[in-house]
DNA sequence: GATGAATGAGTATTCATTCAT
DNA sequence: TATGAATGAATACTCATTCAT
């Protein structure tokens, strides 16, 4: 089976300034709120699940809410980390010279983050809408950069003349809406199939819906 | 305005067993659950704006889910009517003879129902990871019957040769990632643009991910 | 099996004035009562056992205790006629010669009124703990009427020398209670014996017991 | 005045887990079961008359049956301790060579008990038509080893002649109706009275009563 | 006479949060 | 730091009663 918690397993390996009760209130959060919802899932749920006293959890976290965002929060930027942290336009000509290698490493390296954060990109999807904040935040961090940087990306390969002379933006929500469909039906359906084949057969179907005019 | 509550008008002028107050009580639950989901939406709040006594809702409805059920389930019944209610088989030879046209006319009738859906697939959509009877209810209803029929017409263009020979259950995966993550998109982060030029692409996109092999 | 509500079918032959609705309320109101006791029980559930709609119920009754006293005050009533209606002191010298036989017949005769009224007197003791009506009510019409009238019995019996020369209110509680414990040992608790041969025990214990002093 | 509540005093006293706030609930609580019963009483009014927050109560009683029970149990478990803590065959021998001294002993003793824990006893006898649960700990606590136990005992009286040869359970009813009744005279109804004589007129009567036959 | 929709006060219970220890 | 008792506002839901039809 593979980790589907692995975010709270670095946060409270890597942040050494997390008590122990602390790390078991994160745990015990992100399994309920996954489960039932930031609303449904009471405090005092969470205190008896992680074995601990219910004041515990607002000498660590002012109110509710606050809880749920120390757990989608970090989720959220190290979400973003492989992308932006390095200089991605150099990069990309070394490593990826076909625009068919840099969907399928992005594909792998979007599962490989899905399958280790899969309970809390399950709270993030379930509750953003109803939390401003997490909209906000997600526009701000994830929005804006990430999608300047994917821009770059898409116009980069077009320029090579390897994908369809369109807007950038809508070649980004088609590869979007393509891989996270895959996703959905894999993981929120529950599906089991062939994951390599599948995979395989979305590249096709993506290269060719986005191969140029000739 | 697009009307986002037709469904509701629907039922208040359709339903004569309906009284005014049931009416009031059925509009403003789907404004506040659209707005602040089921959970985080009190019973006294959504009788205060349908100008009701708090008694009123459960005379009507025994508990608060019941309410949620009964503005979900007839949105999810009516969903399906267009697609199953005739025979499509005989009726696709024909209306569609192309695979394009028969995309462009399912885009084109999902489109209106989500127009005049809007809140109520928003409630439905938000809710569906907490409550099972809703997960049961749309495979019982949607899942199955609708993907059979899917299915037939997809293999029905395959056999045509007009769309490519991988599995049909594929297909309808990809194409219907592509449809949602457009909606998705317009919809949820709201976004402004040119819909018929944006669907034309996304059209192009499909016919030319799913050509056949040559 | 005896009639547990004989009262019940009284009141709806005797009293023609009521209609079939009210016969059903006073039927279903008490058989929920005697169960679940008058506070535990809801209009709305006496409603939909009666088959009547709950506003007929206060159409008859203008509160719920009008409805509760209407059922146990005949009731009350009834079980003291058989006590007063005659002029018992003269009645007696012929009738009862001993006290044995006066006390024999009491008890078949109360007896047969507790196996007529089960249902009606146990929600009369149920409830008396908490309704002042109802317990004016008994010392109005029970209390003192009943009282004065079986003194008058037991001293008759203590100046023809048959039993002892102590308090006759003493006598009266000794007696009633020694009747009493029977009865609620038969019916509470549900025993199951040869009803005669306890009676007739009890009979010679009230008799050894109230023997005169030689 | 004699303390009625001596119950909740010891337990207050003995059991030093208790919050002051609980203390206060129980008492608060039972002064209203009596006097209102169970289901009239609402915890909004245990609260204010606790001078405590209503979720207090919840935090210590999850429901309100189970402040009712936790009112009512200690009550039965303390009612047998005299009756069944010590082996009663030896005792008897020594301490009551007469059924008459045995008798006098078990009344004053009952009447002590009555006196220090009257509210709860009314409270258990007001509820138990309407609470299984009473009646189940009632048979399982009380009825079988107090009943055996005093089985016990009529018969070793029996073999010594000094009373009645009929069946011991018979004559355990008609001496708990005797003795239970004059305590309903004089609890319920409130009896003002010469209580030694009253006692000495009852044993008198038993004892007479239950005399062996010549 | 009978209905049943409507009410609003009331119900037991839960909640996130505070605070003294 | 951690506790858990205490809070009071809020919760979903029930109630006896009213009243227009």
């Amino acid at each position: 089976m593979t980790e589907q918690n692995h975010l709270l397993e670095e946060v409270l390996q890597e942040d050494k300034s997390l008590t122990d009760k602390q790390r078991q209130i994160l745990i015990a959060a992100t399994e309920m709120f996954a489960e039932k919802g930031f609303a449904a899932t009471s405090t005092n749920e969470i205190a008896k699940k992680a074995g601990v006293a219910e004041g515990t959890i607002f000498r660590h976290y002012k109110t509710k809410k606050e809880l749920l965002l120390s757990i989608v929060t970090p989720m959220m930027v190290k979400m973003l980390g492989p992308i932006i942290i390095k200089d991605m336009n150099k990069v990309l000509d070394k490593e990826y010279e076909h625009f068919e290698d840099f969907l399928r490493a992005m594909i792998k390296n979007r599962k490989e983050f899905l399958e280790k954060n899969l309970k809390v990109v399950q709270i993030f999807l379930q509750e953003i809408p109803f939390h401003q904040e997490l909209r906000e935040q997600f526009i701000e961090h994830v929005g804006k950069k990430v999608l300047n940087r994917f821009v770059q990306i898409i116009e980069h390969y077009q320029q090579k003349g390897q994908i369809v002379n369109i807007p950038a933006t809508t070649i980004i929500r088609l590869t979007a809406s393509t891989i996270m469909g895959h996703f959905a039906t894999k993981y929120v359906i529950g599906a089991k199939w062939n994951d390599d084949e599948e995979i395989n057969q979305m590249i096709t179907f993506l290269m060719k819906g986005l191969a140029p005019e000739e």
